[in-house]
DNA sequence: TTTTTATAAATTGCACGCAATTTAATTGCG
DNA sequence: CGCAATTAAATTGCGTGCAATTTATAAAAA
């Protein structure tokens, strides 16, 4: 056992990238998936799921985009948006419709009451920076590194 | 459409908060399906998803481990493990064994395939670091900051 | 104009994540 | 010892993500 553990260490040493503490990439991953349990309670009372919350937040800032533009601004495909978006219009939150001009589109419109929930989501960013414990500041460089770093990887 | 724009620019300035790109949560969300993008033409040739090969680094690290631990070193837990090691076992990877001791406990062990699969993992970490396209040591300094983050989020 | 090509969204199939429950085994308490 | 309480995995069900394909429409080329 002495023996064994020993070897094992000899080993990690030679690769010390392979250890997971080592990863950002599991740093993100991680750090992303406890951040998403830290939005679930404040998000059950709006009765949304957190990838739901981000595509409110793009409609809030922008009505009546297309499928493909909220794609865009979330980095998902339409795969994993149609669905989404299907259970958000049966909630009443948004409504999907054809362009006239265009019927391929598909043009992402909040109804009143998607309107409405912006409210409620107000008071979200100030609790998940409280339980993010630093400062804002602090936080928002390390949202701008993040973003340095994505922007990097997608191009 | 100009009455319309500059209402929504003002809407907007009341509550940067509940701008997207202001929320550290999905520069973390995007930059880690950014990241596993990167993974997986890197993964392909070992015939793992991401979340496989992060099992697979704890078990390079700690051989025979039991699933709670497993489930502790990766934030996840047995919904999500139990399967994803049943995928792992019948690829040939990893054998899983009741404890003769505790019947409850199952203790993952590689086999032979899955400890030589770690001389081909070898060369990913490089390969996500220069896709990263920054330094290590900024790299590393990020991985910190952003492991700093989980902790106080689970901690 | 007809055919081909391109594009937008939807669909299909698979692998996560995770809440909630179930199953099986162990521990603790009277 | 007997039985409730606890624990470790497994199971179930739902909502993503995403590759690959399909469908429907529009644009371009012959």
């Amino acid at each position: 056992m002495a023996i064994k553990n020993s070897n094992q260490k000899a080993e990690l040493a030679s690769n010390p990238a392979l250890l997971l503490d080592n990863q950002v990439c599991f740093a993100l991953y991680s750090t992303s998936l406890a951040m998403t349990k830290i939005y679930k309670p404040l998000l059950a009372p709006l009765g949304l799921t957190y990838p739901q919350y981000l595509a409110m937040l793009v409609l809030w800032e922008q009505d009546g985009i297309m499928v493909s533009e909220l794609g865009e601004r979330l980095y998902l495909d339409s795969g994993t948006l149609t669905p989404l978006l299907k259970r958000l219009e049966a909630m009443g939150l948004i409504a999907r419709l054809r362009d006239v001009a265009d019927e391929r589109r598909v043009h992402v419109t909040l109804t009143t009451a998607g309107r409405k929930l912006k409210a409620k989501a107000a008071v979200i960013p100030a609790c998940v920076v409280s339980a993010a414990g630093c400062s804002p500041s602090d936080l928002e460089l390390l949202t701008r590194q993040v973003q340095a770093l994505r922007l990097k990887l997608v191009g």
